[in-house]
DNA sequence: GCCAACGTTGGC
DNA sequence: GCCAACGTTGGC
C-alpha cells in the first residue's frame, strides 16, 4: 500500500522542530479535536510520512519532515489530573484522545514559509491553505508532499 | 493585541 | 435539537 502524507502543527514555543530533532522521536500528543484524533489514532500508519508546520511563529510554516513510528496508544496527558489537558471523561479502558510517535527525519535549510505555499497553484487544493482551516492534523496529498519539498531545496 | 473562523458547551 | 455564548486557533 502507498505511504500516506500528512501534516502537523506545532507551535515552536511548546515544541519546535529543533526540539524533535533532538529528540529523534517524540509522542505527538495534546491533540484535542476529534478529527484530528481520528488522524492520529485511524488515518496514520506506520512508515507514513508528515510534514512538520511551525504555527505562531516567526516564520510561520513547514520546517521539515518526520516518519509515523507504531500504532496509536492513548494520550497520557489525558489521565493528568491538574494538566490543562486532562480528561476528565477518559478511563483507562475508553480513552478519548490519542497519539502517535513521530521520528525526526529531515530539517529544511529554511522554512517553506505560509507565503510561498499559498504562492504555488499546485498547492492552490491544500486543506491547511483552506478558508478557516485549524486542524493540527491534515491530510496531505503525495503530489503536495513532494512539491513542498521541492521547494524546500530551491 | 486584534479579530475571523470555527468548535464546544449548556440552557431551554 | 436549537442556538447563543464562550473559548481556542492562528495569521497578521
Amino acid at each position: 500500500m502507498a505511504k500516506g502524507h500528512w501534516l502537523v502543527k506545532t507551535e515552536p514555543e511548546v515544541y519546535s522542530i529543533e526540539d524533535l530533532q533532538r529528540d529523534g522521536t517524540t509522542v505527538w500528543d495534546r491533540v484535542r479535536n476529534h478529527q484530528a484524533k481520528l488522524s492520529l489514532r485511524e488515518g496514520m500508519k506506520p512508515g507514513d510520512l508528515a510534514l512538520i508546520y511551525h504555527s505562531n511563529a516567526d516564520p510561520t510554516g513547514v520546517v521539515g519532515t518526520a516518519t509515523v513510528v507504531g500504532e496509536a496508544m492513548p494520550d497520557e496527558t489525558q489521565f493528568r489530573k491538574g494538566d490543562e489537558a486532562f480528561e476528565p471523561r477518559a478511563t483507562r479502558t475508553n480513552p478519548v484522545w490519542w497519539a502517535r510517535t513521530l521520528r525526526f527525519e529531515r530539517r529544511f535549510k529554511a522554512c517553506v514559509e505560509l507565503g510561498s505555499l499559498r504562492a504555488e497553484p499546485a498547492l492552490a487544493e491544500m486543506k491547511l491553505l483552506a478558508r478557516g482551516n485549524r486542524l493540527s492534523v491534515l491530510p496531505v496529498t503525495a503530489a503536495e508532499f513532494e512539491r513542498i519539498l521541492r521547494m524546500a531545496k530551491a
